[in-house]
RNA sequence: GUGGGUGUAGCUCAAUGGUCAGAGCACUGGACUGUGGCUCCAGGUGUUGGGGGUUCGAGUCCCCUCACUCACCCCA
């Protein structure tokens, strides 16, 4: 074989592509609902965007971006994740001026260098929401319950909300002190990327997998015990907002987020069915990003969704969608199929998906062929058809069948249309 | 970047180092001259991922390589 996709990324054909159109359409109508408006945003940006925001030691920007020189010399990269651009543009278009909040939601793919895995690629797709200008953390419930109806709408459930308050500006620092004051005497025990992370960020020394450092950090300080006033009451008000909602919701203290710039709320939906990659969706709030893009001081939450992980959950779940036509024409004979390729094309220009036999197969290969694409309606034009002037009609379904004058198929058709 | 697993027909998979590499699904035709699903019969398709080696003989064993895949790491 000459060519083949590249490493990490997918070609998306039936009947994978249906379920991510449902993918996107229950979020187009749960967010519209919800009062997010679509944002578009480039795939391509200045480098800078993403390492100034998202940070600089963090491994997406050290060694995970598609980053190149243009011909005018300028660094690009492709966009790893999208709220940054979607920042960089609210900035650049003063759409803080607009009252607020103001809602986006995006869907689009990203781009990110990655050894492939399961539910991990090097080219995915997220769907994104983010809200602007809102501090109150209502809107920080609103979110999660509007991820929750999502996940409804499309059947999935036995799925974690876990959420954390990673703190501001100002009560971080206090935390992050407590973490490397608890962990500096017995630090030789961790495994050598916790030792790297215990320089760089003691908070992801909390996020490790190693069975060693999972229990070397049993005790360790709490970040929700170092919370100032401001975020502890923030939390807390939240945390009664989704009560308030009946949203189930558990406490992880040792979430972290691999982006530097979230204050405050943190956020997970996580599930139990799709191996090492467990996060269907993600975020939580970034109350400094705006200011740090150039912005006024502007408080800000958001999310992100992995639609192949969705797209997988549902595969797994057994969910199909395969649409079918509604009208399947057999012709016999020459004559007879001209007169069906007629009819199929008016049939077509009034929006019904209509199929045609092919010329020259047999009746029973045609109805065949009809039965396996599951057709509703059947119609047979042949020599007989062609000399009476009326065609048969079938229903799959259960069999019944009729007969028609060929001007009154566009009418029987129109009336039927609909499951 | 580091480890493990797997590569055989369009798809899912068989084949102790030994004849011409086989099944099911799918597709077409027929049994049933123009009426689907069920059943039966018939029809063809392979650089066994690629390259090298061992052997009288390799899909099978060894080496290299490529691809896919899972996990670490990281994250959606």
């Amino acid at each position: 074989m000459k060519y083949s996709a590249l490493k990490g990324v997918h070609d998306i054909f039936p009947p994978d592509v249906y379920l991510w159109q449902d993918v996107e359409a229950a979020a187009r109508e749960v967010f519209s609902a919800y009062g997010f408006q679509e944002f578009r945003a480039p795939i391509i940006e200045s480098t800078d965007v993403f390492v100034r925001s998202i940070g600089e030691t963090t491994d997406i920007v050290e060694k995970e971006m598609y980053t190149f020189t243009d011909r005018a010399g300028r660094s690009i990269t492709l966009r790893p994740e999208g709220t940054a651009p979607v920042v960089r543009s609210y900035v650049e278009h003063h759409l803080y001026h607009l009252p607020a909040p103001q809602k986006f939601f995006y869907v689009g793919p990203m781009f990110r260098y990655e050894r492939p895995q399961a539910g991990r690629f090097r080219q995915f797709h997220q769907i994104g929401a983010e809200a602007f200008g809102i501090d109150e953390p209502r809107i920080d419930a609103e979110l999660l319950a509007m991820l929750r109806v999502f996940f409804e709408r499309l059947g999935l459930e036995e799925l974690n909300f876990e959420i954390n308050s990673i703190g501001c500006e100002g009560c971080r620092p206090n935390f992050r002190k407590a973490l490397r004051d608890f962990f500096s005497e017995k630090l030789d025990r961790f495994c050598p990327d916790c030792r790297r992370r215990y320089d760089q960020n003691p908070l992801r020394i909390l996020d490790c997998k190693v069975e060693a450092c999972r229990t070397l950090r049993d005790g360790a300080p709490r970040v929700t015990r170092f919370l100032c006033s401001a975020c502890a009451e923030h939390f807390g008000t939240f945390q009664s907002y989704l009560q308030l909602l009946a949203i189930p919701f558990t406490l992880n203290p040792e979430m972290v987020r691999g982006l530097d710039y979230y204050t405050r709320t943190t956020f997970e939906v996580t599930t139990k069915h799709l191996g090492a990659q467990n996060a269907v969706a993600a975020g939580g709030r970034y109350d400094r990003l705006v200011e740090d893009f150039g912005g006024p001081p502007t408080p800000a939450i958001g999310f992100a969704m992995g639609i192949e992980r969705i797209v997988a959950l549902l595969r797994e779940s057994g969910t199909t969608i395969i649409p079918s036509p509604v009208v399947f024409i057999a012709t016999v004979g020459e004559y007879a199929s001209k007169e069906g390729l007629a009819i199929a094309v008016r049939l077509r220009g009034r929006g019904i998906w209509t199929e045609l036999g092919y010329a020259g197969h047999s009746l029973k290969s045609q109805l065949r062929r009809a039965d396996r694409l599951s057709a509703r309606y059947v119609l047979i034009v042949g020599e007989d058809e062609m000399r009476s002037g009326k065609v048969q009609w079938k229903r799959l379904a259960d069999g019944s069948h009729g007969e028609m004058p060929f001007d009154e198929v566009d009418s029987f058709f129109m009336a039927r249309a609909e499951p």
